[in-house]
RNA sequence: GCGCUUGUAGCUCAGCUGGAUAGAGCAUCGGCCUUCUAAGCCGAGGGUCGCAGGUUCGAGUCCUGCCAAGCGCGCCA
């Protein structure tokens, strides 16, 4: 409807602008908006205002101009003048019923779209270190990333969702040190233990298969490993320093092939965590993407290649630089190390890069907000690539604060007292969890209350929406009790019966949707699509406390039971978006 | 110090990219279950949209300056 206004606005202003009564630059898009009070119809547009100043005319008088010109609709029933120059619509109630059909006959697929038309976009999410266990801040990144990509697929996007491992650099390192050294214990080796290294619990579960799986082979004695070490920081020493050499130790104690038995003991156990961690949590990859493999093929260097012929390239200090500040960045940042390390960054211009070459239309990288500051410098490796770095969009997701009730939940990552994402997924269970991630918007800090999470009163907005969709079930279920029938064709035949006002309010709701969707995904913002599921919710339960739906009159049970029919299957439509759970009983 | 983000009801947050009288939930107070699930509904109170300027027919929304909070500013990842 809002599309069909629109077009009739374009064709109005074509033919003044022809007539030479208006200027021909003027906007054609975005004309029409929604009344949020009904005395001003259902549709205004602001145009004869936004034309006063560029023609200098009294917007009253253009509005009255467009009016006139205005072809007549069988459902507009009415245009009027208001205000200081909107023009409101009022639709004929006809046009809003025919939403009903349009849900019930699209079912499951009501508010898809072809808008995207199947352009590719690549969501990278979560794409957290494989070093532990995901915790609760990476499950925010991880259900806004999933719903994003659902609500883009949705509206006709081809979307590939894809994990970036970080599988190599020295984090990854620490990790297989803290293993060996867990490992080494299971002999009964007297092993200090480094103040920077993973002190999880789950470090002593892989260093235990490992031995499993590998027996005495790795053993060596931590007297001899220690000795030689520059000493931690308890000890008055630098605990990057210790941790450092600590991984040289193990390197060259063990041999290559040696170490990574157990550098892929570490890394394969945690990544199958994350896997089936993120799996129960609704969240599916398309691909997981190894950025040791940029090391082994050679992508690496070929972008720094890349950067070199374009002239981007130089060396200071022993190390190679990118001039990053040539487009836009605030320095310039290394690329290889004075040691001839590449850097991480190295690696992510070349990941950049292979995405593309993948020839996306569209990348977007959801990141923690406190990587802010790197998008700059990625932004111009794109540019330097020769590519256009509008294709990157950067969505950050702020980290979520817990609570239980008023107290914060204190987390401290180091001493591996953190949530899991497992935890809170136990603790409030996969719908709310999701529910709760996404229902701010992503780059605002949110407080996530898990004790209102695992409420099962009024105050929980997951249920509050659950529940208007179990309602609607629970009268169908209802009809066999009370002896009555639905059917469905005399309800459609019947709609205009449904003349109530929270009927109406029902069906404007019910037409919002599919834009709702397009906007959602369009601004990648979930937390639209999760404050319309909760309106749509409270007019449903209104509705339902001010009408009884299983009336003896066949046409009017049958129009109610019809709407409330399309009702449930929009709230099923939203919730399967977020990935959340429609429950017909509750 | 510089950069990015944020500041809306007692609390948690929306506000459709500049529109008409700023909204919702919780909390507080008052009502509604012999009738389709009360995990629900109806009503009341509650606001200098951080502060001060500016842009224009119109500003919570845009621009500038302050104030406050968070994050970032490595040859870490």
């Amino acid at each position: 409807m809002k599309k069909r206004l629109e077009s009739l606005l374009i064709e109005t202003l074509s033919k003044l602008v022809a007539e030479a009564k208006l200027p021909s630059d003027i906007p054609m898009k975005g004309l029409i908006e929604r009344c949020r009070d009904p005395q001003h119809g259902d549709f205004a547009t602001n145009l004869a205002m936004t034309l006063a100043k560029p023609t200098g005319m009294n917007p009253k008088v253009i509005a009255e101009l467009i009016i006139e010109n205005l072809p007549k609709d069988p459902l507009v029933r009415d245009v009027h003048l208001a205000g200081p120059g909107f023009i409101n619509f009022f639709i004929d109630p006809k046009a809003q019923f025919s939403v009903i059909p349009d849900i019930l006959k699209a079912g499951d697929r009501f508010g898809h779209s072809q808008r995207g038309q199947g352009q590719r976009i690549q969501v990278e999410f979560v794409s957290a270190n494989p070093t532990g266990p995901l915790h609760v801040g990476h499950g925010r990144g991880a259900a806004y990333g999933a719903v994003v990509a659902n609500l883009l697929a949705a509206i006709g996007f081809e979307v590939e969702r894809e994990y970036y491992v970080n599988d190599a650099g020295r984090q990854m390192d620490i990790l297989a040190a803290s293993v060996w050294l867990r490992y080494l214990e299971t002999f009964g080796e007297p092993v200090v233990f480094p103040s920077n290294g993973y002190r999880g619990g789950y470090v002593k579960g892989i260093a235990e298969a490992l031995r499993k799986a590998v027996g005495d082979t790795l053993r060596h004695s931590a007297e001899a490993i220690s000795k030689d070490l520059p000493p931690d920081e308890p000890q008055g020493g630098d605990k990057e320093l210790h941790v450092d050499a600590l991984v040289l130790m193990a390197k060259s104690c063990l041999g290559e092939d040696h170490y990574r038995t157990l550098f892929d003991a570490g890394l394969n156990s945690i990544l199958e965590d994350i896997r089936e961690d993120l799996s129960a949590f609704g969240v599916h990859y398309d691909a997981w993407f190894s950025e040791r493999s940029l090391m082994e093929t050679g992508a690496v260097q070929r972008s720094l290649d890349r950067l070199q012929a374009a002239g981007f390239l130089y060396q200071e200090g022993g190390a190679t630089w990118f001039a990053s500040t040539r487009l836009g960045d605030e320095k310039d940042r290394v690329v290889v190390r004075e040691n001839g390390q590449m850097t991480y960054f190295a690696s992510d211009i070349a990941y950049h890069l292979l995405k593309l070459e993948k020839g996306f239309d569209q990348i977007i990288d959801v990141w923690g907000a406190d990587h802010h500051g790197y998008i700059p410098r990625v932004r111009a490796a794109i540019e330097a690539l020769g590519s256009d770095q509008k294709k990157l969009e950067v969505l950050l997701v702020q980290f979520a604060v817990l609570y239980r009730g008023e107290e914060k939940v204190q987390m401290s990552t180091r001493s591996g007292e953190f949530v899991t994402l497992r935890e809170l997924r136990e603790e409030v269970g996969k719908d709310a969890a999701r529910f709760f991630y996404v229902m701010r918007k992503s780059d605002q800090h949110m407080d996530f209350d898990l004790e209102l999470a695992t409420s099962k009163t009024n105050e929980n907005p997951v249920y509050y929406v659950q529940y208007a969709h179990a309602r609607v079930c629970s009268v169908f279920r209802q009809l066999d009790e009370k002896g009555l029938t639905f059917d469905g064709q005399q309800g459609l035949n019947e709609l205009s019966l449904l003349t109530e006002p929270h009927e109406s309010a029902l069906l404007v709701t019910l037409s919002r949707f599919q834009e709702l969707i397009e906007q959602s995904a369009l601004q990648h913002a979930p937390h639209h699509l999760v404050h319309y599921l909760k309106d749509l919710a409270s007019e449903l339960h209104a509705y339902y406390n001010a009408h009884q739906f299983l009336v003896p009159d066949d046409a009017l049970r049958n129009a109610r039971m019809t709407l409330i029919s399309a009702a449930r299957q929009v709230i099923a439509n939203g919730l399967r978006l977020l990935d959340v759970s429609a429950p017909e009983t509750m």
